[in-house]
DNA sequence: AGAACTTGCAACATTTATGTCGCATGTCAT
DNA sequence: ATGACATGCGACATAAATGTTGCAAGTTCT
């Protein structure tokens, strides 16, 4: 792939993240406007709408995948690694919102976000048994509870400020509440 | 109205919400097959897609105020008000999620939400002068995750759940989060 | 420098959703 | 019963998005 290529592929990506995200109507002429190329263009590179949006669910599955692997460990505190993983997550989602929002037709991305919720789910019980959550927690609304926290915190109004900072906010809210 | 007519355009509605909270792009095509009537009556009943989804959008609006309107009280305690406002929200919430997701043209749709999200925020207040949440917790935030919390419950897989089941799983998530 | 590749542009074809109309048939309300 | 209204059906009109192609001009890489 010639380096001019990738660039265009990447733009093209990026701009229909940007698009799609305030506009998931929006045509590929807009997309195509954001990206600073042709319409023709972005159909020499994804054979139809469905194909873009599939190799958007790819990319940015990818790079969830790698957020996790490298924030995830099994030797450290559940606490601290639940943190990092918060955080490493949140800068991908913040960036790839509506991409990691579709449930692709591919079956690598789904089977990838099947591994990260095992992951979770794991990660979780290690918590439980740690007596960082409760004991009779239903970890399968816990994790839907902390799924939601984490698409509020990335789509909400707080994109800009540090991801350490809204993990560790995150973090807390799901395992303490508003209460005292 | 004729009473036929109404019938027709309640049945319109309800089908538009459950063929639309599936997918959002759905035609009128699928709408009309849905309700059990021809294209063109849908049509004869709004002038276009837009009225349709707006006139949706204000029908559900309707069913939200009346529930929040029929729960909230100041005279009984934070904790009570904000378990019956769960329930009840929840209840026109599962079968009008995709009407009530969408922020209508409509200006009445807008102000009813400002004025409920007002409301929210007092009971938050409330709660918070009664000791029910901490002193320094941050009211925007905990706001966003109630809806949140919401959100999920609502469109998740518990929807056959009784409501006020899931009002206390929710409001107890909210105000202990999953910690011992 | 030169071959291979990429892009923009304009034009065209196709599809699909949307919206409209007239008319025969059926339903409602008084 | 009867006038007024609603519906289904088929046909039509229109607009917009999608996808394709050929060619001239520009870029990358060796």
């Amino acid at each position: 792939m010639r380096s001019d290529t990738e660039r265009t592929v990447r733009a093209i990506l990026e701009a229909a993240e940007r698009v799609l995200s305030r506009n998931p109507a929006a045509g590929m002429e807009q997309i195509a406007e954001a990206a600073g190329v042709a319409r023709t263009t972005v159909h020499r590179r994804f054979a139809s709408r469905d194909a873009l949006v599939d190799a958007m669910a790819a990319w940015a599955t990818r790079r969830f995948a790698e957020a996790v692997e490298s924030a995830y460990t099994t030797t450290a505190p559940a606490l601290v690694t639940l943190h990092q993983v918060t955080a490493s997550v949140l800068r991908v989602k913040i960036d790839w919102g509506y991409a990691m929002s579709r449930t692709a037709s591919d079956p690598e991305v789904a089977r990838v976000h099947a591994e990260v919720r095992e992951r979770c789910d794991k990660l979780f019980r290690r918590a439980r048994d740690a007596g960082l959550i409760s004991a009779d927690a239903d970890l399968d609304w816990a994790r839907r509870v902390y799924y939601a926290l984490i698409h509020e915190t990335a789509t909400g109004p707080d994109q800009d400020h540090d991801a350490d900072a809204l993990a560790t906010r995150l973090v807390d809210t799901l395992l303490h509440g508003f209460g005292d």
